[in-house]
DNA sequence: CACTTTCGTTGGATCGATTCAAATTTTGCT
DNA sequence: AGCAAAATTTGAATCGATCCAACGAAAGTG
């Protein structure tokens, strides 16, 4: 009996039990689809037949066709898969996504690729009804790639400056200058700022003339907005550190070397990204300098890690579930309009800030 | 403009550019799926049409009937979806399968659903070439739906006894030993069991006949392996408190408050996952009890969070990622054989458990 | 120039279902 | 029984592509 997968290969198909049955395959199509208007007495002879014959339902793939409607969102990323997992924001990012299309009904296909080429492929030949873009880097290829299936589409991080592509995301400019505000109110007056990529794939530190050329305008948004609060309290800009990491433990850490090998080190780091601050708090633990005493540290997303860290993060959090809620909207009921919404952020203060010594 | 999107809402097929380009389907089909083989001339007409027409490629609905694979798997649970990026171990496995998917170039469908009805439908409309299934809570029903899309599938944790179903899972038997003889080996008698659930959604202290009928063989080899040993000291395991918690933080909670305020409480806690035992550590932490020298806490699965926990949680690792791995690799070369594959786990020690007091 | 290759193109068959108007059978009622 | 209304069933059309055998045209050969 272990044969019948094994063996024959030939997959049955409804028409094949509607033949087995007697009954048009219209009629064979209705039991499964509609039950209660076909007749007891044939329904079961159809059901019997399939149970025979070793009929799995009807195949998603016919219905889908003539269906049409998918059921399920695409969230794509070109970062491998297992970024959806590892990273924090991306998780909590999911979570929301997640509960809005279980709400729904909705079912998620996550997408992306090792490579570039397999890429293009994998959101050509996604089964969704629309994509919901992460833009962290490379979005612009990424939602190049997603515009030309023409689906609904929604990216996230309004990283595309591009106003025909639909986008949610919060206001960079503002939560940046909240955090450096934060510092610069506490008497802080040496900075440094550990950024996310400004291009594809560099790290290290970046000299303001590159700062104007980023091509990711998120990053390049949250420098603005660090930049004019420094501005404000007369904070020269062109002085203050400020290194490309991949926003990954290493690149962070390559980075704090950089900025603490200086005379006069900083008395506090403006981190682009909470994932970068958890790891400088670490980093900074285990060179045995205090946070906030000696360093404070203000990162950026609001991610639940930052709750529980040593000590606890002050960030500018961004209102994660309710953008991964509008992003599912967006796709379920799109109506062809583009629309950006810029949502607001939210200076969380915890105890990785303090007024500088002395 | 925008209203090409909004207003004609006949999506434009590939007969229809092919028309408008004056070549048959089949060349219009070659010009998209195998351009080398088509003229230049040919090729660079069609393609103008499709740019013309808002063609947005070949319809991957249309493809997948006539080629047969989605090339995506499914991976199934019976709890919400927000599960596969809130738990911690749902995470490791899942980012696991999504590195051996990457590899493969395979994507990953989520399916899952807020209730029964949904999910069944889910199931039975998911556009995967496979299921792996997390057998958590309610897994034989899972279980089954998933078999009768006669598609490849794999059960991740043994929890069917069933033979006939292919599964992968670690030998929970000799884990919940090992932890055990770690804590009877450092002098422990006095204990108490965290379980994970032994039917659907009750939690509460277990009797030890309710033990003998649990319905998720996991949490019944675990317990197996915990009392085989206990036995094997001395330790009257029917005076061992057992509760069922709902691997949550606040059934855990519950479960401590009633265990410590026997007259006798524990020395040491056997937790059936590492989620509970890390809830565990941080409530004795805030009832101020010492870990290790009040109480000592073993876990279960080997999370990446057990290592930076306080103190560090000593554990019974499960080799997640080769089982993320070989899940994949099951459903991709499925031969229609039924395989069972039990897997070693490891005690890994860590800072959370000491010689009991005295 | 007739004859084989080679290259590109064509159009019908197929993938596996759903849908719906029309045909047929049942049922209800007098 | 006779007839209209209701309940079922049928079968052709459709969803959007890919595949492939057959065919026509251009190129190569003796």
């Amino acid at each position: 009996m272990a044969s019948l997968t094994a063996g024959n290969r030939r997959p049955v198909r409804l028409a094949d039990i509607a033949k087995a049955a007697g009954v048009s395959h219209g009629t064979a199509s209705n039991v499964f689809s509609r039950p209660e208007i076909v007749r007891d007495e044939v329904r079961e002879r159809v059901k019997a037949a399939a149970e025979a014959m070793g009929y799995g339902g009807p195949d998603p793939k016919g219905r889908l066709l003539r269906a049409g409607k998918v059921n399920a969102i695409g969230v794509a990323t070109a970062e491998p898969l297992s970024y959806f997992f590892d990273d924090p924001f991306a998780r909590v990012m999911m979570a929301s996504i997640s509960q809005a299309c279980d709400a729904t009904g909705a079912g998620i296909s996550l997408v992306s690729a090792a490579n570039n080429e397999q890429l293009a492929w994998n959101i050509q030949s996604a089964l969704v009804d629309g994509f919901i873009v992460f833009c962290i880097e490379g979005g612009s290829r990424l939602v190049e790639l997603a515009r030309e299936r023409k689906l609904p589409f929604v990216a996230l991080d309004l990283d595309s400056q591009d106003g025909a592509v639909a986008a949610i995301g919060v206001d960079n400019v503002a939560g940046a200058s909240l955090a450096a505000r934060h510092l610069t109110g506490l008497g802080h007056r040496r900075f440094a700022v550990l950024a996310l990529s400004f291009a594809d794939g560099s790290t290290g530190l970046v000299s303001p003339e590159q700062v104007r050329t980023a091509t990711y305008a998120g990053t390049r948004d949250r420098l603005t907005g660090y930049f004019q609060e420094l501005s404000r309290v007369g904070v020269d800009t062109s002085r203050v550190p400020v290194y490309e990491t991949a926003n990954d433990a290493a690149s962070t850490k390559a980075g704090l070397e950089t900025i603490f090998a200086a005379k006069e080190p900083p008395t506090a780091i403006l981190a682009m990204s909470d994932k970068i601050a958890l790891v400088t708090l670490e980093w900074l633990s285990a060179r045995k300098l205090n946070v906030p005493n000696d360093v404070s540290v203000v990162g950026f997303d609001g991610v639940p890690e930052a709750i529980v860290s040593e000590p606890p993060l002050t960030t500018i959090a961004q209102p994660i579930a309710e953008m991964g809620r509008l992003a599912v909207k967006a796709i379920l009921e799109s109506d062809g309009k583009v629309s950006r919404q810029l949502l607001p952020v939210e200076l969380i203060v915890r105890a990785s800030s303090a007024a500088p010594r002395g």
